[in-house]
Parts: C-alpha cells; sequence; structure tokens
DNA sequence: GATCTGAAAACTGTTGACAGTTCTTCGGGC
DNA sequence: GCCCGAAGAACTGTCAACAGTTTTCAGATC
C-alpha cells in the first residue's frame, strides 16, 4: 500500500509539513544558525527580518523564540526583542559541573546494560580519533559524537534531553575556540580507559571515570583561561548595547 | 517621586504588564494549573477554550504552550493540539535517577560554600519537619522547601534550573500521591545526617549523602508500586483517544 | 444493531494589520 | 564640542480573520 521507494522533494515537503509545524522548523533553523555560531551571543533576533528571510510570518517566529527561551539558548526582553544569551566564564564552569555529575550517571547505566554492538561502536569512534589526533578538525566532531553515544546508549531519555540542552548551552560560551582546545591524546587516553570499564561491565568504576573525563575538561579549560588571561591582560569588554548584557544572569 | 505606598490594582497591572509579557503570564499560568493537577495528564489545552477564559487572543496562548513543550509539561501534536503530558513510572524512576545526580553535585558545591545563616535556616526547616512528622499535609510543602533551598544554596543557577524542571516534571507522574507518601521519620532522619555534613563542610560525604537520599527515595517509591501492583493487578489502561497517549516517549 | 459515508462543527496553523514602546536622528541650546 | 529633546522610523505585543485539518454526528446501508 505503502510505496516507500524514493520519495519525491515535494512528497517530502508535504511529509515535514505534516509532521512538524513551521514554528518547529524555525526553531531548529535558529537552533542551527545559533549552535554554528551564525548568530552570536549577544546578537538580537529581528522577528521581522527572520519573517521577510525565512518566508514566513511572525506568528511562527514569536513561537519558536519561546520554545528557545526555555531551552536557554536566548533571553526574551520585553518590547526589546529576544537575544542570543551570552554565559560567562562562571556559567560554563557550573555548566560543567552539571554535565559531569550526568554523564557520571549515564556511565553506571550504561556499564550495566551494554550491548557487544554499541561497544563495537563506540571502540570505532576512539579508534578514529586516535588516528585523527593531531587533526582538530576531524577529531572534534567524533568527540562529540563519543559523548552523546555513551549518554545516549545509557537508555534514560530524560537524562540524554537534559545532557543535550546542556551541551547546546555551551556552545554559547563567548571564547568557545577554547573548549575544543586542549590536549586530545590525554583526553583520548581517557576515553580507553572508560571503554575498557564499560566492557567489564563496572559500573562504579565507569561512572567515576566518566565524572572524572569532564571534570579534566573543566579543568582544562580553566588552564587555558588562565594562560589566555596572562597573556592578553583582559580586554575592556566593551559594552553592548543590548539590555540582555551582563552575565549576572538573575 | 515615586509613590511606593499601596500601589493600586491597576497601577500594579501595569507594572507587571511592563515586565511581563502575556505570553509570560499565560505559561505561569498553565504551569500553575498543571502542577496542582488543575489540568490533568493527558488533557488537551483548547487554544480557543483557554484565550476566552483568560481575556487574551490566542497568540500569546501558542506563544505559552511552546515554553511549555520545551520545558516537557506538554506535548505538542500538529493539527491536533498540545496535551498535558503523562509520563511513564520508567519515566518517573530516570528521572529519580537523574535528579540523585544533580542532588550530588549541589551538596559537594554547598558544604563548601554554605554560611551559618543559611545552615540556620534549613536546621530551622528540619525542626519542623520533626514536629510535622505524622501530618503529611504539613511535611510534604517543607520537604520540597528543604530540597529546594539545599540545591538553591549551591550557588549553581544552571544546577537549579535544571533540578527545578526536573521535579516540576515530576508532578506530572500519574500515580503522584505515591511519591509524596513514605516513611516521613526515616526521610528525616537522612536530612539529619545531611545537615551534619554540611555543617562540617564535609563535601565528599555531603555528596554522598545527598545523592543516596534521593535513590531512597526512589527506592520507596519502587517499593511503593510494587505493593500496590499486588494489591490490585494491574488494571487494563484503557487506551486514550489522544494522540499524546503511549509512554514510550520515543 | 453495527458499520460506513459525507457534511457540518470544532479546532489548529498562519497571516496581515493595528497599537504602543523603544530606538534613531536631527536640530537647537549651552 | 557636548548635551538635551522632539519627531520619525523601527520594532515588539496583540488581535481578529482566513485556510486547512481533524473530529463529530446524522443518515444510509448491510
Amino acid at each position: 500500500m505503502n510505496h516507500d521507494s524514493a520519495p519525491s522533494a515535494t512528497v517530502t515537503a508535504l511529509r515535514i509539513r505534516r509532521t512538524e509545524t513551521l514554528a518547529t522548523l524555525v526553531r531548529k533553523e535558529l537552533e542551527r544558525m545559533i549552535v554554528s555560531g551564525e548568530l552570536k551571543a549577544g546578537d538580537r533576533l529581528n522577528e521581522s527580518a527572520l519573517a521577510d528571510r525565512l518566508g514566513v510570518s511572525r506568528g511562527p517566529i514569536r513561537e519558536a523564540c519561546r520554545g528557545l527561551e526555555q531551552s536557554r539558548l536566548v533571553e526574551v526582553v520585553v518590547n526589546r526583542g529576544t537575544f542570543v544569551r551570552q554565559i560567562s566564564l562562571q556559567d560554563a564552569l557550573d555548566i560543567y559541573d552539571v554535565r559531569s555529575a550526568l554523564f557520571g550517571v549515564a556511565g553506571e547505566a550504561l556499564a550495566r546494560r551494554i550491548t557487544p554492538s554499541q561497544l563495537a561502536l563506540l571502540s570505532d569512534l576512539v579508534e578514529r580519533m586516535s588516528r585523527a589526533a593531531d587533526d582538530i578538525d576531524a577529531y572534534y566532531p567524533l568527540n562529540v559524537e563519543y559523548h552523546a553515544k555513551l549518554v545516549e546508549f545509557s537508555g534514560n531519555v530524560r537524562l540524554m534531553t537534559t545532557y543535550r540542552s546542556l551541551a547546546q548551552e555551551l556552545h554559547l560560551f563567548r571564547r568557545r575556540g577554547l573548549v575544543s582546545e586542549g590536549s586530545m591524546a590525554v583526553s583520548n587516553r581517557e576515553h580507553r580507559a572508560i571503554l575498557d570499564a564499560l566492557a567489564k561491565h563496572d559500573s562504579a568504576r565507569a561512572g567515576t571515570l566518566m565524572r572524572e573525563h569532564i571534570l579534566a575538561g573543566k579543568k582544562r579549560l580553566m588552564n587555558l583561561v588562565e594562560a589566555k588571561a596572562e597573556a592578553a591582560p583582559d580586554p575592556p569588554r566593551r559594552r553592548r548595547r543590548t539590555a540582555a548584557g551582563g552575565s549576572a544572569s538573575a
């Protein structure tokens, strides 16, 4: 009854249209723009301009912004607009602490239930990271995928969504370049150790290692920030015109 | 210039209006209705009806729903509406695991920075809970406040918001009565132990105790569910007409 | 009585317009 | 040169209406 073979572009469009509302599509597009850096922290989202650009009216745009507000990617100021959120170093460090705890639980759960095929997949990722150890552009996406898979395989849906949301928020960190730097070889050694604990179904050890892996990342970030601060002592941060300013965040 | 004394209702309304948009007010009202149980899991949110009832148009209602969707209190199905989410026992248990991890981090951080006045406040809450040990209606809100304060005092904003969101989601658990039951005396003994560790600034112990406190709550819930299941063996869950049904939750 | 069908009702998705607020700009005064 | 203020532009908040989809329900059919 159902011809699944190669749906035409229009059919695909219709199928999307049937399961996704414009607001959802807009939200995803904005998410992409924010995470990719196309929209920078502090930028305002001009509703009319976005509406024109995406070929929709302002309604769906506003709905999308409300969603983004709740997932903390933007901040809405009454009568002034919605701004891409700006998170401080302290915010970033706080997020690392939370992520570390979540990653730890993921490890404990995963060690109990991991399957051979999942192990193989993770092992493959570690292997590829090892080969890409001196090419950050190849390494980075593999690293992201490795972490995402570890959380996904834990089987705890709520854990996964929470973790993903935090990871996405970290993209807002203004000096994001820092996040991906850090010694890749050391990091991958930790990846191997995690894999080993998982293979042995050692729940406690996997949890500890995964918790510490994130905390090590936090440490690396702190060291980098300190180093940079010494090299170029605190450029006077120019006040943005946006009300979204200040990193106090309530 | 500014007469602060007893602002009239209209002034208050205007002041609110200046800092809160209708969508925000609607979202808060809907949140209240959901958490209070006025809107039950599975119920549909009729946009026109709500608009009439709250005296606004459908725009702000829709925006509010998008926010609620992102915080996982409702589920939106294209062309059919938004439904109050229904979470399964498994979902609830998953949430307990995540909460436990977050609560643990909160404990570690809090033990390092807790102030005498914060200790006094927490101690007072435990004392009052102890006196209310056989009156669940008095005990329950104190218990909620105690947990909230522990997280709030941790000083990690992101941790607080994440924790709060999960706690709110737990209200959706269909057999929510169960959550508040459980041996209050035992629970308060744990509260005292936590307080003790915090007073001694014993970070590791506070973290462990707080983690285990939530896991103990999870255990209590599981035992209760099992007990009830034996008493009244699994009533055939009637399929709701709503598409939101099924607890598989992707 | 149960089931199918199709029209009407109810509801969601989206849009364009209007009201009120904020931002910009351009003179004028010091 | 710098500050202040008012008019205009730009933008957000809200609404009412239209289009398309889902649900309901009365009547026909078996």
